[in-house]
DNA sequence: ATGAAAGCGCTAACAT
DNA sequence: ATGTTAGCGCTTTCAT
């Protein structure tokens, strides 16, 4: 042993409660919290100038979790989505953000990976960290929200079409922003229009495959080939060699999302096919990869910041507590060169 | 007054504590603490079980801020990046969630879109919340760690390939990464190198650039053209255009992330120039955008989920608590068409 | 093997 | 205007 030590460092600073900051301001706890949190009592500007100063002088930093514990809130929201890593899903987790940081809401992203017993994890996590709200973009039409029911944590699902009772939840007309994209495809004159669908876990019909029926049976014309496969990159290339190899190819296709049309895009670029040209396709979501593909993608765009903002409104926002409801958002078709426009 | 009012719903269930569950099991809570935590103490396998059975029966959950609060960790780690609409970012984000994830810490996303000002923000909102530990994605050299610090809560740099003095970080060798990447475009020939660099706030020169000067130097050729412009694709596209509007045009052009290559690549197929033949292109980052744009990109990997691991386990896995150290991680030349490889 | 009880730091109702 | 104080739900030491 080194009896000889000597005590150099500085004791170990244990945390800055707001005991210390009274003391040193000579107030009480409570005048603390006042001018901590501007209220709920008012205190002389004497007063709060030497509490302020306290609380610099010590370098005091309030103690979330007892806050927590004590208003029964934590100041922040959860998000469950499939995929940060997917482009749509990472632009909705920062919009998600924005809207949440500026109700003073931090936000927990959790990853689902398309599993659902991750997606239930996640889901209990998020309760039992009593966060004030949840965000779910679920790969499943009804996700199980017991826990979040249980908890009475309110939640809303997004980027969701379907008015799953007693949820709200935050999307866009799937069906007529696809019929908007094939009726485009149609306008061009293609008779012979796919459909790269997404799968999805649930048994329940993507709303944007009814919109390319409907838009094909309107105009009268048949439905062409469907080829189904992961919303993903590697998903759309799979979904695009296979048009390819189909005896009755395509002349036009409609891609439920973005990154499926980056796949196609490849795989009609390596069979040596110009896009419109020899091929047209119009996709979904409206991502900025759609902008920098080549050639740029048409693509029918998802306001996905007002959809996040609205989903941290009915959250935590001005909406909080209003009964269920289901707000739909407008989409927008972005004409670029994928289509075939002049 | 309505005496008259019939109790109808069901008393608002409020909150299940670890106390009812003691109380229905017919134990003291303590024992339910041991059951689940599975410890400090053993308890009968007789009483576990009526205890279980008194948590499912009344559907307790843990609540995580009076957990928090009494050991003093939220079990959460904040994690702050530039923008996670950003694949490179978002990629690292779900990665550092995974991370996170499989030692039980829950991640919450900040995002402070390269300013400074929401930066600082950002670190002192987490700082405030508990967290257990913060992995850094900064725009800054040097960012400020002042309030972690202070809060005694360990912080990690990712992503940085400086030797910041007492901080633990984790990045790749960026200088020898573009190196390789600039050689790699020489063996094909090219003496006339241009260089699309991001644009950094600290004012440290980023080591890509070191990279690229170093590697023309020892091949004896001289510095190609220079373009600084932001690390995406928008500012990919400005440099884009740059270099074609210069007179000396380059042959071959080295792109420090693959953001800008990919606005590169736009300019270029607008101006109707073929990659590689006109302008062959290799890139940094290795992110999956790479593999799908057209052509497909040669590009400098990062093994982000290595990076994001290390991160992580520096801050509360099995290293937490070792001196300052800095992790580099080998980068991976991905060869694929832009380069003019075969 | 189990229980009693002392707080963790904060908020806000209730004094003064 | 300011102070006192009772918890929020949990962990864990120290009894029993």
């Amino acid at each position: 042993m080194d009896t000889m030590t000597i005590p150099a460092a500085p004791a170990p600073r244990t945390q800055v409660t707001r005991k210390d900051v009274a003391r040193y301001a000579g107030v009480s706890t409570a005048v603390v919290s006042y001018v901590v949190n501007g209220g709920p009592k008012k205190v002389a500007p004497a007063t709060e100038a030497k509490v302020q100063e306290a609380i610099r002088q010590l370098g005091y930093r309030p103690n979330a979790a007892a806050r927590a514990l004590k208003l029964g809130s934590s100041e922040t929201i959860g998000l469950v989505i499939p995929d940060n890593s997917n482009p749509f899903f990472s632009m909705l987790a920062h919009a998600v953000e924005d809207a949440a940081g500026a109700l003073g809401y931090a936000l927990v992203l959790t990853n689902s990976d398309g599993n659902l017993a991750k997606e239930r994890r996640n889901i209990r996590n998020l309760a039992a960290r009593q966060v004030d709200g949840v965000v779910l973009a679920s790969v499943l039409f009804e996700p199980e929200l017991d826990d979040l029911e249980a908890a009475e944590i309110p939640s809303v699902l997004l980027s969701h079409s379907g008015s799953s009772a007693g949820v709200t939840t935050v999307g866009v007309d799937l069906a007529k922003g696809a019929r908007t994209a094939v009726e485009h495809l149609i306008g061009h004159g293609h008779t012979n229009i796919g459909l790269a669908m997404g799968t999805t876990t649930g048994n329940e019909a993507d709303a944007r495959e009814e919109g390319w029926v409907q838009a094909l049976r309107d105009a009268g014309l048949p439905e062409g080939p469907i080829a189904r496969s992961a919303f993903t990159r590697v998903g759309g290339y799979a979904a695009g060699k296979r048009f390819l190899a189909s005896g009755h190819r395509p002349t036009a296709i409609f891609a439920s999302s973005d990154m499926q049309a980056i796949g196609i895009l490849r795989a009609l670029h390596e069979a040596g096919l110009s896009v419109p040209e020899d091929i047209a396709l119009v996709s979904f979501d409206g991502s900025e990869d759609a902008e920098y593909s080549w050639p740029t993608l048409t693509t029918v765009e998802q306001p996905v910041r007002d959809m996040a903002e609205a989903a941290v409104r009915a959250l935590v926002g001005a909406d909080r507590g209003e009964p269920a409801q289901h707000r739909v958002f407008p989409t927008k078709l972005l004409v670029r060169q994928s289509c075939g426009c002049p």
